[in-house]
Order: C-alpha cells, then structure tokens, then sequence
DNA sequence: TGATTTAATTAGAATATCTAAGCATATAAC
DNA sequence: GTTATATGCTTAGATATTCTAATTAAATCA
C-alpha cells in the first residue's frame, strides 16, 4: 500500500486541489489514516507548546500527566505506561525529583518498590495550561448535536480497537523474514 | 477539567468495572479524550515496534516516513513537517546520510537550500514493516460496513478540526484559510 | 538455606534536542 | 553596484533522553 498523499494538516486544509483529491480519490481508509496522523500531529505540537510553556521537557510533561491522571505508581508501572524502560523512566524521574515536583517512598509492604506521586508544587504545576486545552476540546465537542457526539465516541472505539487489534494479529509475525515477505506484497 | 481515570488500552479492554463506568458516568467529550490518548498510545507503540525492527532509532524513522510520503524537500519544510527545529533535523539528518539512506543535494536554483532525498538503500529499507501495519489496518477498516467507513471518516474531520480548532483564541473563525494562518502563529 | 525472580537504580554510550552564533546566498534599498 | 537585511542551513555547546548491561536489594520458592 502507498499513500497517495500525506500533507500536513494545514496543507490538506487550504489547498482546494487536495481537498478535491481526498474526497473524490482516496479511500475511506486512507482518508482515516491521513486524519490521525493530523490528529496525532496536532496534539504533539500541543503537547509541546504546553510543555514549553510550564517549562518542562516533553518527556518530563507526559510523566507528570501520567501521575496526574492515575495517581501514584511505581516507576515499573509508569514505565509501562509510557512506553519507556525502566531505566529511562528513572532518569527523568531523577530530575523531576531534582526540581521536587515528584515524591519517592520506599513500600512499607514491598521494600522493593518504590511509590512516586506528586509534590503539592507538581499539582500546583500541572493545573496549567494542559487543562485549558481540554477545555477547550471539551467546550467545542459539546456545541455538537448528541447524535454527532456519540457518533465520534463509537468511531473512536472502533480506531481504537482496529489499532489494538493490529498488535494482536501481528504479534505471531514478529520474525523479521516474514515481515520482510509480507512487505513484498505489500508494495503496490 | 480532570480525568475520571486514563487507564491504558487493555485496562480499558479487559477490566468489566471501568468498562460499566466508561459506559454510564463519563460524559462523552471525555470519553473522547480518554479514547484519543489510547489511540496515540496504540500508534505510538507501534512505531517504536517498527523502528526497532528497522534498526532506526524513532526519529529516524520518523524523518524517514515524512521523505517517503511527501517526496524531496529541504531541511526547512522538514523541520516544519515533524515539529522539531532545524538544528534537531540537520543532526538526525547527519546520521542518516552516514547510513547512506538520504541525499543531500544543493540547490541549483537557490543555492541556499539543500534538496533531501531518500536513496535506493533509504526506499528498500522503507519498504519494511510500517506498510505492513498499515495494510493491517486497511484489511480491518474494509471489512467494515460502508456505513461505519463513512461515519468513522465524517468522525475523524471532526475531531481533526477540533483539535486545530485549539490553536486559535476564542473567537469562532469559520473560514477554513483564516484557521490556517492562525494556526501558523500559533507554532511561532 | 540457597537459587531464582522481581524492582529499582547505576554506568556508560549514542542520540536527540534546544538556543545562539556563524556562513553563504538571495533580495531589497539606495 | 554596493550595502543592508532576510533566508536557509550548519555548527557549537549544553542538557536531556534513551537504550543495554551490570548492580543492589528484597521477595519468593524449592
């Protein structure tokens, strides 16, 4: 499979010939994996400008929402959670801690693991700008009909789920030789 | 605003209790946000997949698709492309024109610029794995109704709008070019 | 008890990422 | 035509990220 074209989101918005293209051309599937990767796009620069803006680094911010969102974990399950080993997930632990907006507690029950949640200060630090941005999300979503809302909900569990499926099928076909085959195919 | 809860996909999936709650107490622009981070999550992971199969690191590989999907461009549309300054893609750049995967060319016209181009090496390698996710998706979204397909589209537009949507103050600006140029402030 | 497993950290190295400064070319002003 | 300004890319220097492998400490199991 190729993409017939993958412009970036203001491309595909200001450029009447795309627009064209897209509807009249592209499949309904391409069309959706063009719309996440805008998607996807979008949110990173979000993502980046607020962290610039509270003056984190990214990987620092998404580990503060992390914390935020589920409350205190281990660093192995945080680890997981982000999809980031566990080495990795200590580093920048190392320096949040160094800025006190994480807390690190020995476990009373299992002295092997170690509990980290957030300082008052890293609460205080996260009521920022992240929230106006959902707000924000939230404020136009909700001038939507309810048919369209849950339109989207039902749409987004189906993306969802095709994307978790994709680990499921693929999972038997992680030897790279097979991969390799599968591609050959797979172009054009 | 705050999170009811964010678990990752497969709390989601598999524990029943946060399924009833997703279901009954959450509203559905925050069912669409926990969806959202699931889906970044999913497409996130399987990146990161691809390019340990590939032997990239992610911005490698990241920098690689951009050139593949869009063709020849310059350090500069590139830079925009995947949201990283020009400094950070010249330095990625560097690695990968040692792996002898991309080209640099001066241009002949404007001697300023410098043409990047993925070579033979740079397409064979490409050809890997990312299609293959790609065509597994496809496979999924096809056996769909057409119904679905369209929803799921007419979804996707929605929330990609909403999310650019953001970039923008308040004010409610209707006119597709004018959200652009905002939107390009909005990166400064 | 001794061996194995699990959780977190440390060590060491490559990469990524940014800002600021530098260099070369293009464009504009006069 | 020459000077000033703008543009496109790279370099320099600093910090942060990220990994694998080795280490330490605690729990589990046989």
């Amino acid at each position: 499979m190729q993409w017939l074209l993958t412009p970036g989101g203001c491309l595909y918005n200001s450029c009447p010939l795309f627009v064209e293209l897209f509807r009249n051309t592209m499949k309904d599937s391409q069309k959706s994996l063009v719309l996440l990767r805008q998607i996807i796009r979008s949110t990173d620069m979000q993502e980046k400008e607020i962290s610039r803006l509270i003056g984190l680094t990214l990987p620092q911010l998404i580990l503060m929402q992390a914390l935020r969102e589920i409350g205190q974990m281990t660093p192995g399950e945080l680890s997981k959670e982000v999809v980031l080993t566990q080495a990795t997930v200590t580093s920048i632990l190392d320096r949040l801690e160094k800025k006190k907006l994480i807390l690190r507690e020995r476990g009373s029950e299992d002295k092997r693991k170690v509990w980290i949640s957030l300082t008052d200060e890293g609460i205080e630090l996260m009521k920022g700008a992240p929230a106006t941005r959902q707000e924000l999300f939230v404020r136009h979503f909700e001038d939507m009909q309810p048919w369209e809302q849950s339109m989207i909900v039902a749409s987004l569990e189906r993306v969802a789920y095709m994307l978790n499926a994709q680990h499921l099928d693929a999972a038997p076909v992680l030897d790279i030789g097979q991969l390799d085959r599968a591609s050959e195919d797979a172009s054009e």
